[in-house]
RNA sequence: GCCAGUGUGGCGGAAUUGGUAGACGCGCCAGACUCAAAAUCUGGUGUUGGUAACAUCGUGUCGGUUCAAGUCCGACCACUGGCACCA
């Protein structure tokens, strides 16, 4: 019907001669600065997902400079890193190469889906005068303290062959290839991240990210606030530091436990009896993968150290010292307190190797409603041991149901101080139950506490209650005495039904022991055996007052402590940004000179990675091989490369500024663009490229090179599309679509209008050839109902309010990426022309301004064939006029109950009296209030009205 | 285990933030045009009952608040993504 092939190229062509899209520094419009993430330019050519961010941001830039904004909407390709180096090497071409064909690719793709991206800033990271500045930032960060090399042990993917950063791990496997990670001791080039990360926590409160992102990287960054304290090593004059959140449980410590990469563990070897042991244990921990590390989470291994004990600094009391892989060296000091009573893994470790635990918080019940505390009576503290009975054969537990209250329970007695706990709970079972043969099996490591008003002894009574788990041997019994007889009765419950029988807080944690087991007990309570602590009811007041405790003692003091790590930022591969620094044997290391930069990577016959984890550079001494800048002996270049998150890291600073040959950007363009306006990605770069990215930009900021702290003002995310099948689009399923052949097959308009239509913008859809046809209907209806146009200079009266409604819509929607009611609504306005015998020139003009930014193509041919004014993306943005979006008349609701009982047309204009008396003289509901009592009538303004009847 | 997100027709998804549940699109059914098909147009389309008017149930499950709940509160279930021995 129309030829949108020649119609595409034919606005493509016009938009590129006319540098429609350019943005100028020196313009006297407001500033706008839209950001896509660049994409890798991989060899399949652009997935079907990219053109739903492209096209989403295309619009809301289309629509901005229709507002009168100049507009900075640039793309760019950031080509360096493995996929383009392992796309070479299957191909065997040069990665240059590969990329210049790639990028080739992309950018046709880019431009037949009529992205208005201006081309005249476009940029690639592997480019010598891109990656020029790459290296002098690092040298920045060098000059600056923050680089720096260290060995260090690193995730290294046995299948890349290369080193990786935390945020590049995924479940213990490399996030590329899916290989194996070991860990690797490594010489690697680091970044000082770490020491960022407050500043990137604050710096989040300045943006408008969505919470989503700003989640992300608050999680990724895992600030905690604890202390950090002095241990003793006993009869030495070495310390162990140790990091904790739960310095209130100090008195709890019972053990110590290093990580076997522990320094500490090579300066006091001399006193250790079982070093080889040792040495033994860390070979193996050194040795399992990533992936054994995760799957073997449960077992918890270990080995003492056999001579050497630390000393509790505040009971003075010698614990035991051990190492086990489960604590980590890169995290805290790399050494712990270990609490078994109150950590669940302390508490496995020392279940296994049979270490004492020692409860130093224990649960605290308040009375039940009943029998609150009374004022002015005295308080009687006693300790009381509560058992429960199993049965000799059965899987039940003995109860006491109680004659004077509801009150379900286990057996209870108190504690005379003369007699063990076992001996209290023999003698009180055998004293209320009469059961002669008892054998006691288990007296739990936790006590609980509670306070209440004892009615009968008529003292507030605070109670200490042991835990005992006794069996019966037979059933032998005595007569039971009358006494305990009247008190209540004895019944048997079956384990699975004991926790709804027993209705009492104190007992019910009996029952969790026996059902779940023992374990640690890890919720809040009061303090006991805890010196200075003892009796605090409350976490956050247990905590200050140890701390501060602590720092009088100079024992210990408060700290802070992150997750986040520093950024391993060397690489061992060809495909990326060389290290501008030289290592001299007189000098050390020594950055490139910045009038040598930048360092080129040199012509080489193979870019596969060296199986002895060096990058392929340094098998080639004829590159390596210079004087050293400082003294000018012979030296050698750094042969790792950056990773490919490097280029990434700045990418929009030099869109500002792109052919600039004398700065990495201008003043006067960082002072004229400012912030990105509006950033868009996916969620995948949330934690990674994000937080490099935000990092990289509030160093340049705090060394003076930028003039804000944060590079992004908004950052919202897509949802990704998946096949038509509703998985995740991959090869490997063959369930990928061609951009290309959908373009070819219905058009690059309808393509846009549908990766917007297909749902929810933020959230994953799945693709659906039928939706994008239903699309391409819209645009052929589009193209039909033009012909309805008459000239008139002015909106049609019947299409006046639908039109304002519709502008005001689409309007918001895209600012609110809500693209698909936006389309949706367009959708409506279209079938509401259809149905009109004519349309005017002004209707006409206005839905295809509206809809211009979704499909840019169709809708200037039609303003040009139609001849109804300036080509659109000349055009101002259209306005709507609040008044006018209303109608004369609305539908009254009608309920009954809240109950929809009828319908009516009204004039927008009636008052609620008129309203109520429309309502009840409807005929259907009057059906529905007939013989029933109107109590109220509730009126809500231009919606509707329920009558409530009794 | 922890964090985040999601749960609405046959499908993708709407619902002005407490006020008509299912907009719009797809699919499907029927009709018109056609020798026929495609395209296009018209009507129908949550469930059950009824020719219909209408009634009934209905937004993952159970409970609550309210004149009124997809929306708010409480408990849970399922799926997706991320993190995971982080002391």
């Amino acid at each position: 019907m129309y030829d949108y092939k020649k119609i595409e190229r034919k606005w493509q062509e016009y938009w590129d001669s006319n540098k429609t899209f350019k943005a100028y520094e020196n313009s006297d419009k407001e500033k706008y600065y839209v950001l896509i993430e660049f994409p890798y330019p991989s060899g399949s050519g652009l997935h079907i997902g990219h053109p739903r961010s492209y096209t989403a941001l295309d619009s809301l830039a289309r629509k901005r400079r229709m507002e009168g904004y100049n507009v900075l909407f640039p793309m760019g390709w950031d080509a360096f890193g493995l996929p383009a180096e392992n796309y070479a090497i299957q191909n065997h071409i040069h990665p240059r190469e590969a990329v210049k064909e790639n990028v080739a690719i992309f950018k046709k793709q880019c431009q037949n889906l009529g992205i208005s991206f201006d081309w005249d800033r476009e940029i690639s990271t592997t480019d010598p005068s891109y990656f020029k500045w790459t290296q002098w930032q690092f040298i920045k960060f060098f000059e600056h303290n923050l680089a720096y090399k260290t060995k260090k042990a690193i995730n290294w993917c046995t299948a890349c062959k290369v080193g990786l950063s935390n945020e590049e791990v995924e479940h213990g496997n490399c996030e590329r290839c899916g290989g194996e990670i070991v860990r690797r001791e490594k010489e690697q080039w680091m970044l000082s991240m770490k020491s960022y990360a407050e500043k990137l926590i604050e710096g989040l409160k300045d943006t408008d990210f969505i919470d989503r992102v700003k989640t992300a990287q608050i999680n990724w960054i895992g600030k905690s606030e604890g202390a950090e304290i002095t241990f003793d090593i006993a009869d030495s004059n070495h310390k162990l530091k140790v990091y904790t959140t739960r310095p209130d449980t100090i008195y709890g410590v019972t053990f110590m436990v290093l990580s076997p990469e522990h320094p500490i563990l090579n300066m006091v070897k001399d006193k250790i009896t079982n070093y080889e042991e040792v040495v033994k244990y860390q070979e193996d921990a050194s040795r399992k993968s990533e992936f054994e590390r995760v799957e073997l989470i449960k077992e918890k291994t270990g080995v003492k150290l056999e001579g050497i004990d630390a000393v509790n600094p505040l009971t003075n009391e010698k614990i035991q010292i051990w190492i086990s892989d489960y604590v980590m060296m890169n995290y805290g000091t790399g050494a712990i307190m270990a609490v078994p009573a109150h950590d669940d893994r302390d508490y496995d470790f020392a279940n296994k190797f049979g270490i004492p635990i020692v409860q130093v918080i224990a649960p605290f019940f308040s009375p039940e409603e009943d029998n609150q505390l009374k004022p002015d009576v005295k308080t009687d503290r006693r300790k009381t041991v509560i058992i429960a009975l199993k049965h000799h054969d059965k899987d039940e537990y003995l109860c006491l149901n109680w004659k004077i209250k509801d009150w379900h329970t286990f057996v209870v007695g108190g504690k005379e101080s003369n007699e063990t706990i076992g001996e209290t709970a023999v003698r009180e079972l055998q004293e209320e139950t009469g059961y002669k043969n008892i054998r006691i099996d288990k007296i739990f490591n936790f006590e609980s506490h509670s306070s209440f008003y004892a009615a009968h002894k008529g003292v507030n009574r605070y109670q200490e209650a042991v835990y005992v788990l006794a069996k019966l041997e037979d059933e032998e019994s005595n007569e039971i005495i009358a006494e305990e007889k009247d008190k209540h009765d004895l019944v048997w419950i079956k384990k699975d039904e004991l926790g709804k029988f027993i209705n009492i807080a104190t007992y019910k944690y009996m029952v969790d022991l026996i059902v779940n087991g023992e374990k640690a007990y890890t919720g809040e309570g009061v303090m006991i055996n805890s010196g200075i602590l003892n009796d605090i009811n409350n976490k956050e007041e247990a905590i200050i007052t140890i701390i501060n405790y602590l720092e009088e003692k100079g024992i210990g003091k408060k700290t802070t402590n992150y997750r986040l790590q520093d950024w391993v930022f060397s690489r061992q591969r060809f495909w990326g940004e060389p290290i501008p620094m030289i290592y001299c044997d007189e000098c050390d290391w020594v950055p490139v000179p910045d009038e040598d930069l930048p360092v080129m990577l040199p012509e080489v016959a193979t870019y596969d990675p060296t199986d002895n984890g060096e990058s392929p550079l340094a098998t080639m001494p004829e590159w390596y091989t210079v004087n050293c800048p400082k003294c000018g002996k012979t030296a050698r270049r750094e042969t790792d490369t950056m990773p490919n998150w490097a280029g990434s890291s700045w990418y929009w600073l030099r869109y500002m500024d792109p052919h600039n040959d004398q700065e990495f950007v201008s003043q006067a363009a960082l002072n004229y663009w400012g912030m990105v306006n509006w950033y868009n990605g996916g969620m995948e770069h949330a934690t990674r490229h994000l937080l490099y990215a935000r990092f990289w930009h509030r160093f340049l900021y705090d060394i003076g090179l930028v003039p804000t702290p944060e590079p992004f003002t908004k950052r919202t995310a897509h949802g990704m599309v998946l096949g038509e099948d509703g998985s995740k689009i991959s090869k490997s399923k063959g369930n990928g679509i061609n951009p290309n052949d959908i373009i070819d097959a219905y058009s690059a308009d309808a393509l846009r209008t549908y990766e917007l239509f297909m749902g929810d913008y933020e959230m994953d859809t799945a693709w659906s050839t039928n939706g994008l046809k239903g699309c391409k209907r819209f645009l052929d209806k589009l193209w039909r109902v033009k012909e309805k146009v008459k000239k008139s200079g002015e909106y049609s009266k019947k299409l006046e309010s639908i039109i304002n409604q519709t502008i005001k819509k689409v309007s918001n929607d895209i600012e609110q990426m809500k693209y698909n009611t936006a389309v949706s609504a367009l959708m409506i306005l279209l079938n509401e022309y259809e149905k009109q015998e004519y349309i005017t020139d002004y209707d006409l003009r206005v839905l295809i301004t509206l809809l211009n930014p979704f499909a840019p193509h169709i809708t200037e041919e039609i303003n040009e064939l139609k001849e109804l004014g300036k080509p659109l993306c000349d055009s101002p943005w259209p306005k709507y006029d609040e008044l006018k979006t209303q109608e004369d008349t609305y539908e009254l609701i009608i309920q009954v109950n809240g109950k929809v009982r009828g319908k009516i047309t009204v004039r927008i204009n009636i008052d609620e009296e008129e309203m109520k008396k429309q309502a009840v003289n409807h005929e259907n509901a009057i059906k529905h209030i007939e013989g029933k009592e109107i109590i109220k009538i509730i009126v809500v303004p231009k919606k509707l009205v329920n009558i409530v009847v009794k």
